[in-house]
DNA sequence: CCCAACTCCTGGGCGC
DNA sequence: TGCGCCCAGGAGTTGG
């Protein structure tokens, strides 16, 4: 399930490959959700960003190609026309660079939950996750007291608060799990405070960060825009490991569903 | 504004 | 072997 990690992974793939090169083809499955990639068609590719869990490119008419990977979507190259053979391509740009030689770059997903859209540049309105997210892990601005703050803002548990990108952008089930693991924080707490909001604060940018170095967390669907696979799935703390022991303190971990997620903790580290 | 519940999707794993 | 059931979960939508 593609997380900060492992959308920052595929931008990186794709940034030298896509920038500068004109969209000159594309086409889609018939779902509203993809059927705005031809609307890229005749703009060039200026830039790649990334916002929360949002890849964004860059056109060069004031507009952006915000793509979504939702839980399967594997974005990919290949030489030639777009393999329509294969039943889960949802979407596919044909993409020209000076040198004249036609790429495809394809948008396949299995269980349809990405997403396409293009917009005028910073126009997020229709998007309301993206329009609404909190500051990106590493923004200068995102002090200690800031998360608290944004923390304080909801009664909720600090499981679901992390999912819902409000108070930081960019995290999901796997990244949650292993940050609250870190920072010894029960997920069904509801007030942390500002000392161990600090400490949560370093176990999500470390957590990110050891993602982004390993190439992400390749479970099952994940691959990124090279084929290859993750490498942190090998590095985990927390999730999946219900019914095994605590790697901190050997206590059986436990595992719930919070907010329509498996979660899992020690109960012994991990106090609210 | 916030929040809970529901919806979208399909392959893989499991029990029988 | 094969069938039916359930699980995985991010984000949009709806309604209170």
């Amino acid at each position: 399930m593609p997380e900060l990690p492992e959308v920052e992974t595929v931008r990186r793939q794709l940034d030298p490959r896509v920038k500068g090169a004109r969209i000159v083809d594309a086409g889609s499955h018939p779902s509203s959700k993809f059927t705005p990639a031809t609307e890229a068609i005749g703009a060039s590719i200026v830039s790649t960003g990334r916002r929360a869990k949002f890849l964004l490119l860059q056109l060069d008419d004031d507009r952006e190609l915000v793509v979504h990977l939702g839980m399967t979507g594997v974005l990919r190259f290949r030489d030639g026309p777009p393999n329509e053979e294969d039943p889960y391509l949802r979407a596919w740009w044909t993409l020209m660079r000076d040198d004249d030689i036609a790429q495809t770059l394809e948008f396949a997903d299995v269980r349809r939950f990405g997403r396409l859209r293009v917009v005028p540049t910073g126009d997020y309105s229709g998007m309301p996750t993206l329009a609404n997210a909190g500051p990106e892990p590493w923004d200068p601005i995102l002090t200690p007291k800031l998360f608290w703050q944004l923390l304080q803002a909801s009664k909720r548990p600090i499981k679901t608060q992390l999912l819902s990108q409000r108070p930081i952008a960019g995290v999901g089930n796997i990244y949650a799990d292993e940050a609250l693991w870190i920072a010894e924080i029960n997920p069904t707490a509801r007030r942390i405070g500002l000392e161990r909001a600090a400490k949560l604060l370093d176990a999500v940018r470390s957590t990110l960060e050891q993602g982004i170095e390993l190439g992400g967390t390749t479970l099952r669907d994940y691959r990124n825009a090279e084929g290859g696979t993750g490498g942190n799935q090998h590095e985990l703390f927390a999730y999946g490991r219900s019914g095994k022991p605590c790697l901190r303190c050997g206590t059986t971990m436990e595992a719930r569903v919070i907010d329509a997620r498996t979660t899992t903790w020690c109960k012994t580290c991990q106090r609210r």
